[in-house]
DNA sequence: TTCTATGGGATTGTCTACAATCTACAAGCG
DNA sequence: CGCTTGTAGATTGTAGACAATCCCATAGAA
C-alpha cells in the first residue's frame, strides 16, 4: 500500500504540555525564576495535574526547571557562571562532533553543510533576523547529528535547549547578520581540506565570541 | 550547634523510589530488556502507581529506561555501538575537566587524587576489588568535581551511571589488581609537572583501553 | 522590643478509580 | 486456506479527592 495520508498521532497529553512547557521556557515566555504552579498550568491546559506532574519532573532533569518540595516549581534560573559552562560544553561537543565528520570525509555531509551555510547568507543579506537563527541552529545541529553518535546526541539536546533559552533572553545586540553567515565560509573550507586543527580552532573561536558577548552584559534578576 | 545526629530527611516515595529502581538497574539487579511494570513495582515496593509512574519518567530522560505508550516501560538495551559512544564520552569529558584542574595548579587538589590513589594501590594488593572499583569511580569523579564546572558534573552524572551498569554487567576478566591502581600514578605525575597534552594522553589511553576490553566481549540478548 | 508558638493558606505528594490504547488470538468471511 | 475483523486481557494514561508539608503572618510572653 502506498498511501500519502498523513501519520495520524495522538500524542498523550503528558507529551502535549511537555512540549508546550518546554517551548515557553526556551522562548522566553516563561521566565527564569517564574512560578510553575500545577494547578495554574492544569487549569490553564486544561488538563489534569497528573499529567503536569509528569512533564514537570521531566523538565526537572532537563535541567530546565527546579523544584523544592513541598514548596513549588520554577523556571531554572540563569547565572553569568551557567552560560559560560554552556558555551564550554558547547564548545567540547561541537568541535567533537566536528572531528568525527571530517574524518569521515563525506561530501554529502560537507555539501549539506554549505547549503545551509548559503540559506543563512540569503537570509542575512535580506535581514531576516529569525531566518539566520534558526538556520545557525540547524548548522550545529546537523554538525552533531552527522557524527553519527547517538549519546553525543542526546546530550547535545540538552545544551542546545539552553542555548536557546539564553538567546531568546538576551538583549541581543545589533549584530551584522550579513556577516554572521559568512563566518561560516572559513570553517567549511577548513572540513573540506580535512584540517581538523584547523577547523577546532576556528569553531572554538567561533562559539567562544557568541558566547563571551552574552556572558559580558548578562544581567540577573 | 554542633550535633553529630544524622540528618533525617523524609525524602518523597517518588525519590526513594526512583533511587531503588535505579541501583537496581545500575547494579544490573534489574538487567536490560526487562519490563518495569508500573502495576508490579508498585505492588513490590508498597506504593502507589502515581509516584512510581514519575520515577520512570525520571528514568526515561536520563536514559536508563525506555517507554513505548500503551505498552510497557522496559530498562534500556545496551549495544556494542552504546558502549563505544558511552567510553568516547567519558574521554571527552574527563579529559576536559582534567585540563581545567591542572590550569587551576591547585595542589590540594592533587593531593586528594593521590589519597584515592594510595588507597585503591592499598585495597588492589589486598585483593579487594570491590573497593578498587568504588576508589576507581572516586578518583574519576573527584576529577569532574574538581573542575568546578556544574554543567559538565551534571552531564558527568549522566554517563557515570551508563558506566557502572556496563561494569555491573560485563564478565569482568580477572584484571591484576595491583596494576590497575598503579597505573594511575604517571598520570597524577603529569598532572603535577602541569604537562596538559601528556596528561590527556594517558587519561584518553586509560579510559579507551578500558572501553575496549569491555566492548570487545560485548554479548547483546 | 524581641523572641517564640501557632494557626491559616497555598502547594506539592499520594492514592484510588476509571478511561484509552495496544497486542495477540480467535472468529468470521471470501 | 488466507485475509480481515472483532474481542479479551494487560498495560499505560488521566482524573479527582485527600493527606502531608512548608512558609509566613500574627498573636502572645518574656
Amino acid at each position: 500500500m502506498n498511501s500519502a495520508l498523513p501519520q495520524i498521532k495522538n500524542l498523550s497529553i503528558r507529551e502535549q504540555s511537555l512540549d508546550t512547557l518546554r517551548e515557553a521556557i526556551l522562548s522566553g515566555e516563561l521566565k527564569p525564576g517564574q512560578a510553575l504552579t500545577e494547578t495554574d498550568l492544569a487549569r490553564q491546559l486544561g488538563v489534569s495535574r497528573a499529567p503536569i506532574r509528569e512533564a514537570l519532573r521531566i523538565l526537572n532533569s532537563e535541567g530546565l526547571a527546579e523544584t523544592i518540595p513541598y514548596h513549588g516549581t520554577t523556571v531554572r534560573r540563569l547565572t553569568k557562571t551557567d552560560i559560560e559552562e554552556i558555551y564550554s560544553m558547547r564548545i567540547l561537543l561541537e568541535t567533537y562532533a566536528m572531528e568525527q565528520v571530517i574524518q569521515k570525509r563525506g561530501s554529502a555531509e560537507l555539501q549539506r553543510l554549505r547549503d545551509i551555510v548559503d540559506h543563512m547568507v540569503s537570509a542575512g543579506d535580506s535581514g531576516d533576523l529569525i531566518a539566520v537563527n534558526a538556520l545557525d541552529r540547524d548548522f550545529h545541529d546537523a554538525l552533531i547529528e552527522m557524527s553519527g553518535d547517538s549519546l553525543l546526541h542526546s546530550m547535545w539536546l540538552v545544551v542546545a535547549m539552553k542555548v536557546r533559552q539564553v538567546m531568546a533572553l538576551v538583549n541581543r545586540r545589533n549584530t551584522d547578520l550579513t556577516q554572521v553567515a559568512r563566518k561560516h565560509f572559513p570553517l567549511l573550507d577548513a572540513m573540506e581540506v580535512g584540517d581538523v586543527a584547523g577547523a577546532k580552532a576556528i569553531l572554538r573561536e567561533h562559539i567562544a565570541t557568541a558566547g563571551d558577548l552574552i556572558a559580558e552584559d548578562w544581567v540577573e534578576p
